[in-house]
DNA sequence: ACCATTTTTGGACGATTGTCCAGTTTTTCT
DNA sequence: AGAAAAACTGGACAATCGTCCAAAAATGGT
């Protein structure tokens, strides 16, 4: 019995520390699009958060904890929204829906993808965001990778692909376009989608045709 | 007499002034490549320049201006060797001699390079920033659109191109690959190396042929 | 040798940082 | 109701930051 309430009782209150853990964490993040990693601090995530400073150490180890915990939160929203737009959904019109994607991206959660450039580099001298970086990352690749397969098999090519550059090159692509997106156009989404509109498909054309994987 | 003896000396003492700001410039440059943005000190460059702290603000009314400093500094060198190989060379092995540098920057400045795209996110923040990184930006593109007329007008085709997209996709298929590199395979450059030895023809191709002018 | 200018020093300053904790309040269960 | 656990507060702390300055040292022209 005593197990029981116990249980009972952490379990509950489980939920409710959960819950404040990702409201700060929802926070936190807003903080961290607005200033960027090198200007926040934990100061302005607890005034825009509405608690005191403690709370924050309360709830995360350390800054480090926090921030690691916004990564996180990053890849569970973003990445989601794209394996369910693209992978969990008919290949009928995939393009126009991977267009809207990166579209709402760049208008809506602009700050949001400019912090995730911001963790990018701080993972190149931090060894503590390596980790969590990388993970985003191989499941993009994962998830261009699967994609690929798919159109692959439509188009009844090679079923398979084994070690050739398609993923990393459609990424970089990608990834450029965006990232460009974000340091000039930042008032311009149109452009950097109707790029994207353009190229993508020769890209694709250029990838799945069958010199591809003569090549080697 | 006045005059020329006031400026003789204030010419003598302004070379030598320029040689210990470039000195300065080229130690805090060592400094933010190594430990990044976020983490470098005024202290820290003073340090490893063998100075006291002071003569940082000497030299440089603040710590943004020094940092800016260090960014004309980046693309002075960078920018120079890439047009000194591309433009002012023959096109005869245009492509390897590319290859080459690019490994070079991977190899052996890789740690300059990471700041580079650190300094290009804290472009995204900081608007101090913003005109310095956007200048290198320009540049970068104008070589690349410069190299694609070397290379059309050896084609034959079209001698001038106006408003396409050729350009923007290029580079960032190749900065996305150079991120990447510098992300993950810091140990590994010769994958992006030859990564890109195999996009880029074909890209070229692509981007040069006619189809990508009637499309407008 | 002397003086004016430039260069350099070492430290003080106020502000800000992440971390931590002794208490207080609130919640939760018996 | 009362006790135990969780949640929260406000501030202290040592460290570090960019900035600034008075004074010493070095420099160079006359």
């Amino acid at each position: 019995m005593v197990v029981c309430k116990t249980v009972t009782r952490s379990a509950r209150s489980q939920t409710k520390a959960d819950a404040k853990r990702a409201y700060l964490i929802e926070q936190a993040t807003r903080c961290l699009a607005e200033k960027g990693y090198a200007r926040v601090s934990l100061r302005d995530i607890a005034r825009e958060s509405g608690v005191s400073l403690g709370i924050l150490h309360y709830y995360f180890a350390s800054k480090e904890d926090l921030l690691l915990a916004v990564i996180s939160g990053y890849k569970e929203r973003f990445l989601r929204e794209l394996e369910q737009e693209l992978l969990s959904a008919p290949l009928e019109g995939w393009m126009d829906r991977l267009l809207a994607v990166l579209r709402r991206a760049l208008v809506e959660d602009q700050a949001v993808h400019r912090l995730w450039y911001d963790f990018q580099v701080q993972a190149m001298y931090l060894p503590a965001f390596r980790d969590g970086v990388r993970e985003i990352r191989a499941r993009l690749f994962e998830l261009i990778g699967e994609m690929l397969d798919r159109l692959r098999r439509e188009a009844g090519l090679s079923p398979l692909t084994e070690a050739d550059e398609a993923v990393p090159l459609l990424y970089s692509l990608i990834d450029g376009l965006f990232f460009q997106a974000l340091l000039h156009e930042a008032d311009d989404p149109e452009q950097t989608v109707n790029r994207l509109e353009q190229a993508l498909p020769r890209m694709l054309a250029l990838l799945l045709s069958p010199s591809s994987q003569t090549e080697r």
